[in-house]
Parts: C-alpha cells; structure tokens; sequence
DNA sequence: GCTTGGCATGTTATCTTATAACGTATATCG
DNA sequence: CGATATACGTTATAAGATAACATGCCAAGC
C-alpha cells in the first residue's frame, strides 16, 4: 500500500488525500465496494459527499492501475498486484463478495487467436468468474 | 431464431409474445441493446412499457442461453450460438457499439488451475474483450 | 512576489440502470 | 371446475453514474 504510493509518487502523479482515503478504504477490504458505500465513508471522513468525489478518484485509481472496477458487481477492489502490468482476472464470491485477484493472464491466447482472425484489435480484457469461494463452499455443504 | 424457439419448446419453456418479441429486438441489431431501449421497443409495439416487463424478459432469455449479458456495458445482445453449452467470450467495439460473439474458449486452463488452487469454485466465467472492430479500425486512420 | 494556467475538489441537478412490492390474468394440473 | 403456479402489468423507489459549473490550490514563468 505505501509501496503503491512512492511508486505512483514517482510517476508523477499527484496522490491527494481523497484518492488517499480511497485507496485505503478498498485496501482494508477484500471484497468490492460499490462508488457510494466509498461514499459514505469518505463523508464520514469529512470530504466531499457527492458522487463525483468518489468517481473521481476511483476513476484516477482504475486509470492508474492501483484499483480494478468489477463489472459484474458495478463496484471496485485495491489492486493486488499493482506492481506489474497484468491482464487482471477476478474470483468473485457470489455469497460473500470477496473477490480474489489472479495474477496470471488466462485465456488471452485463445481470445487473441479468435480477434486476430476477425481483424479486431483488443485494447481490454475483463475477465470475471463468479462461484463460491473455499468459505462460502463449505458453509453451503453444512 | 425460429430454430432457437423451437428448441426452447422443446425444453417445456414459455415462449410468450413479450419474451419473443425481445428476442426478435434483439436479433436484430449486432450490437448490445440497453434494457430502456428494448423497452422503448416493446411500448412501441404494444406491450406494458415499464422496466420490469423488459427486466424480465430478458431474464428469461439469459437464463435459458437465448441472449447474454454484456456486463461492460450493462446491455444485452442475442446469444450467437444457442445450441451448444459454450462459455461465451466477447469482442465489444467501443466506437460503434458491435459486439462479437466468439464461440471458442474452452481454454479456460489457466484461470482454472488458479481457482482450483485457490479452493474456488467458478459457476461462471465473463470475458470481454473491448477494443476496435475492423470498420471502426479503418475509420480511425482515415 | 505576483499572476496565470491547469488540475483537483466540491456542489447541484439530472440521467441511466435496476428492483421491490403488489394486483391481475392466464395457464396447468389435480 | 378449482387450486396453484407462472407470467404480466403498474407504481414507486433504489442504486449507479455523469454533466455542468463554481471554488480553491499549487506550481511555472514573469
């Protein structure tokens, strides 16, 4: 996390006390949170309590690679592995929320070869499987 | 089209008038259509023209492999490939809106041996691509 | 040190997407 | 034919997202 930061520091880019906050909400959780439960706690914090103060910096985060925005659950994680320049895929509990981030880059090869003969030209891949995480599974059985 | 609803009657499913209706909408276009512009459609045509009624059209639709959610763009696009049990994989042109169906991807290897390290159980995988469509491509250099 | 320009923050208002809850109709099965 | 399940329609509201504009801050150039 305070890796992240000096390492975002060193781009160049400026990491503000409400992209701060943000961060550090997401990075205290492992599951996704959706823009306004970000909200609210950035209100309770004491910042700006509008949507686009949360959208902002969510956006500022996903564009530089320090959070994932999840599709299928409209909401964002902390990046995992914000060191590297991965092809992110998500492990998404459907009992729990808790989304795990896995670090390899899964199907590209098939995907590529399928857009590739189709002349179209990927610029992003979403990759999000949903089931039951080990927890949840077993609470299941019981 | 006509063959996916007589597969669906075989299948003891309701083929309703709303139900076909959005089927038909959506066959139309290759592109994600979003659920209030499908609802525009079917008010046009005669049916109950609030949310719910296109919500749970395409609900039945998606739960029965007749048309898919496109997570990305919280849009919905008739599936490509009814027949089979395939994972979809899309490719989203995010100039003009087209989306591809690849029928491909059964090689989900990778993600899997990490859910299966991970004690995760996937129920269901979303891949999108976005990116050009070679139309689109074209268009941009000129 | 002052000014100017760019970026970030904050606010209001509004738009889009989605669902809860309830009543009515229609089909299916005993 | 009556009971039950499923589908349809409506009202109302929740949840997610952005446009547009005003204010404040900081850093570069004079």
């Amino acid at each position: 996390m305070a890796s992240a930061e000096a390492r975002a520091d060193e781009k160049g880019l400026r990491f503000t006390p409400v992209r701060r906050k943000v961060l550090e909400i997401l990075a205290q959780e492992h599951r996704a949170l959706g823009a306004y439960e970000i909200l609210d706690r950035l209100r309770e914090a004491g910042f700006g309590s509008q949507p686009p103060v949360a959208y902002r910096a969510l956006d500022f985060l996903v564009s530089n690679g320090l959070a994932h925005r999840i599709e299928r659950l409209n909401a964002f994680v902390a990046c995992a592995h914000p060191d590297d320049g991965h092809v992110p895929a998500f492990m998404i509990c459907r009992v729990c929320d808790t989304v795990a981030e896995a670090r390899a880059t899964p199907d590209r090869g098939a995907l590529d070869a399928v857009a590739e003969a189709a002349g179209f030209t990927i610029e992003r891949t979403v990759v999000e499987a949903e089931g039951l995480c080990p927890i949840c599974a077993d609470g299941d059985k019981a």
